[in-house]
DNA sequence: ACTCTTGTTAAAAC
DNA sequence: GGTTTTAACAAGAG
């Protein structure tokens, strides 16, 4: 499941192998993940990438001399892109693995990118729920207008946070799903974020106190800051770039940790249902 | 055969 | 309108 960590993984490791690089052909095998768009390889030719950006969980890639033409890309639950250097390692510089160990192009894969230097860039997605699409500024601007802002930026307003939970009348939980609220936590985030600051899940965020509220904006900066400098989690499909797994997965504390017990007082961690998702929490030290 | 998994959106219900 | 629940999407694991 990738959540901010994991695509900020890919995007800083995407800026790393394809800024730059040169587009020859494109291959797509699955319509839909290129939002059905006929169009969708031959506007890509020739074109020349020169950023990644990400808002969110959302990937955004510009292209040299182009102001309007972007991608928009989404993993949601499945997607992963995969590189492979021009002398078919994945790693590069010779390395021993190459793409024909992956067996790369394989039934998930969606859309083969080429590039000038031989490298390929592979879209796997097995539950086709992931996109990248064709959009022009406009939409670009469209779609960043729906995220609110990201616990991990320097400017984020724990003030603001704040006031916002004591107006708002749902689950804790859902409000720190919702998108449009704060960016980037997903369900094992939150989990892990509520479980850091000492609150339920299944709580009234207008219940929540001024010092929780803190608490918690700081407990869900660090948990993504923490994860993304070590590749994010791998917990059921999550793969970076190099086919290799995220390393946050050892630091969970409650996440797919129900039966166990918590690190912090000993309880045995439980798992319910809260806002339609699997919630996982300690009942003892979590109020 | 059946249930469960999740990111996001949409629709229905309260 | 705000919020909650449910369904939908899709494919696999158990």
């Amino acid at each position: 499941m990738p959540e901010l960590p994991e695509v900020e993984t890919v995007r800083l490791q995407l800026l790393h192998k394809i800024k730059n690089k040169t587009i020859t052909d494109v291959v797509v095998l699955h319509q839909k993940s290129v939002a059905n768009n006929p169009a969708f390889a031959s506007k890509l030719k020739q074109k020349t990438i020169t950023n990644i950006d990400r808002v969110g969980k959302l990937l955004i890639i510009s292209f040299h001399g182009e102001n309007d033409l972007f991608l928009l890309a989404h993993l949601k639950m499945t997607g992963q892109f995969f590189f492979v250097g021009g002398d078919g390692a994945v790693i590069g510089g010779g390395h021993e693995v190459t793409a024909a160990d992956y067996h790369l192009p394989h039934r998930h894969t969606r859309i083969v990118f080429h590039f000038s230097d031989q490298s390929t860039l592979f879209f796997n997605d097995m539950r086709l729920f992931g996109y990248v699409k064709i959009a022009t500024a406009q939409e670009v601007a469209i779609a960043r207008a729906k995220f609110g802002s990201e616990p991990i930026a320097d400017a984020f307003d724990c003030t603001w946070f704040a006031n916002t939970l004591k107006a708002k009348h749902r689950t804790i939980k859902a409000l720190l799903l919702d998108q449009s609220f704060i960016a980037g936590l997903g369900n094992i985030y939150v989990d892990e974020a509520l479980w850091r600051a000492n609150i339920r899940p299944t709580r009234k965020s207008d219940k929540i106190t001024r010092q929780e509220a803190a608490a918690l904006c700081a407990a869900a900066r660090n948990v993504l800051r923490e994860s993304i400098a070590v590749g994010g989690t791998t917990f059921q499909h999550f793969k970076d770039t190099g086919g290799k797994n995220g390393n946050f997965t050892d630091h969970l504390k409650v996440f797919g940790q129900h039966g166990k017990t918590c690190t912090r007082c000993g309880a045995i961690i439980k798992k319910i249902r809260c806002a339609g998702r699997g919630t996982h929490y300690c009942p003892s030290c979590q109020k």
